[in-house]
DNA sequence: CTGTTAGCGCCTTCAC
DNA sequence: GTGAAGGCGCTAACAG
């Protein structure tokens, strides 16, 4: 098999204990000995074993990540970035994919990070006993997503002013029928979905319109979700002439929709989106841009100084900048016909 | 700290191996006393710790995944289908983002899933060098891209069939200037692009066209790569009337090229991609549809197999099927004016 | 069917 | 600065 430390110290004609100080840079070593381990080792392939040592000392160097669909576009972005920081710092990454709630509750329940992971990034939001079931793992917890919570340290941003300069812009060019496509069919504890729409109302009712409940329509965060949405909305007795979507897949969604109905954006009905999606600016999609992945980064960041100075305080909540990015899906509201 | 198994086993007046063999299912165990370490395991909220499981058995329970860039559609869809199959059997996935080729390196000179996995499944094309160290590891090993490898399952794609399909639709469809947008710079044992530039090249010779090289440009793989890509060609002396791009990202990029030079797919330029993209669709790409989460499930599902029978032969390589999807970039190239 | 005995490979005192 | 023990928590072979 594979060399083991005591066929490396075999080799140098050292102790096991001395190869391990040497390998991983701890004190106690002369300066030739530890080169001598070192060619040693690399001359043998050795790795120390990840189990042996984490067992042994209790530290795994093993970030666990919990994302609720790997495949989109928000949460690989997120994860992609969070992994880089967390591999160049040494550390490994463990991922869990819990989309399904058969998968999630699973996952909570047997709690496999248990001893495994020396932090967790969570990129889905745990309602109350998920949250505890977290902190009883005794670790840093971070995330990317959703309100503050205790014990976690959250990377987000203001989606309240977000969302307000997108339905702002809306009311700016003339639109009084203005939609929304949200996503609250959401667990209950997710919060953006809420703030946004509070924020949709709030610009709403600041601009003197009053609020139809026909024109809010559920997307699911999906690209079909905000097809089927925008499917809906055109479907009212009086379509909108604009409508927010809390996300750019539902944006798209929503233009998809408009097309199979041999509709235009910005002609028939303006569409401004949330995200600044990779692919929002080959679609002209008008969208509230965030910095999907330096939330990422900055998490994992904060996570692996927690890990550096577990004395610290870590702080409890980081808002990264957000800004609407015009482009061409949005347009004042077409003169109407006579009626 | 959290209970271990001789906490469970003293809680329930049995020795550890009982403990062991009861909760992992292993036969020796009598019913009651099985359900009744079950239930003091539960209620202490007992889970075996993988680093001292994984330490005496030699099986980890973990799955290595290499990606060369989780954020990328494809990448990120393949991985979530695997994570699936993978977490549904009771495995765990450690990922490894190795897009730099920093990262690359270091991870296979090092090798940290030494002795930390089961299998690895690899989603970057390895070299003959990282092929071997990756065979050395001594676990089973797959892939969903390149081509056929001594020692790895390579679920793939018909990359000859599909251009063909994709090129000779445009051919039909009268054109004579077919450009293709390409993946070249990537690393040389990356097959893919070289297959389907042949098959390019091939459908091209098949109809009487003359190659010209003007009409190729390199993309690389992105959606930024793909808007370069096509604002070269459309620089070129006679631009193409139609494009072939290796991807549906660059197919993208190539379409957010015409936008800003105020030109339109089909009407200006015909523009086919590669992988039928979740938003394929939204803009209306022509494109070669490949099943991109089967992929990825069936990969790690003959992975499990090997796991489960390491005795049979496992599969060199499986084939899924490709199909042409036509939507509406791709036309009839418009009537040429008196020139 | 169940308990006892040895490690798995490494890290961590504690001596020297 | 270095080596010798002991143990991290679990599983595997062997008894009974």
């Amino acid at each position: 098999m594979t060399a083991s430390i005591n066929d490396v110290a075999r080799a140098a004609g050292v102790s096991a204990s001395t190869v391990s100080r040497a390998l991983r840079g701890r004190p106690g070593v002369s300066d030739e000995v530890r080169d001598q381990i070192a060619a040693v080792a690399a001359q043998l392939g050795y790795t120390a074993s990840r189990s042996a040592s984490s067992l042994a000392s209790g530290r795994t160097y093993t970030i666990g990540v919990l994302v609720p669909y790997v495949g989109r576009w928000f949460f690989g972005t997120v994860l992609d970035s969070a992994e880089k920081v967390f591999s160049a710092a040494g550390y490994d990454v463990l991922l869990y994919n819990l989309g399904s709630p058969e998968t999630r509750k699973r996952f909570f329940t047997k709690l496999p990070v248990r001893k495994r992971v020396d932090a967790v990034l969570t990129l889905l939001i745990p309602d109350e006993e998920e949250s505890a079931a977290l902190r009883s793992l005794g670790v840093p917890l971070a995330t990317t997503v959703g309100g503050i919570r205790p014990g976690f340290t959250v990377v987000g941003i203001d989606d309240r002013a977000g969302t307000e300069s997108a339905v702002r812009h809306l009311v700016n060019l003339g639109h009084r029928r203005i939609g929304m496509i949200s996503g609250a069919s959401g667990p209950l504890h997710w919060t953006t979905p809420i703030e946004r729409r509070n924020a949709y109302l709030d610009v709403l009712a600041d601009a003197g319109i009053e609020h139809d409940p026909a024109l809010e329509a559920d997307g699911d965060y999906t690209v079909e979700g905000g097809e089927r949405a925008m499917t809906e909305l055109l479907a009212a007795s009086r379509p909108p002439t604009a409508v927010f979507a809390q996300s750019d897949e539902m944006a798209m969604g929503a233009l998809r929709a408009l097309r199979r109905h041999r509709l235009k954006a910005p002609d028939d009905v303006s569409v401004v989106g949330f995200d600044d999606h990779e692919l929002a600016d080959v679609v002209g999609l008008t969208t509230v841009a965030q910095p999907v992945a330096e939330q990422g980064a900055e998490a994992a960041r904060l996570l692996l100084r927690q890990l550096d100075e577990p004395d610290a305080e870590p702080p409890g909540h980081v808002q990264m900048p957000i800004r609407l990015v015009l482009r061409e899906t949005t347009a004042p509201p077409r003169p109407r016909g006579p009626q």
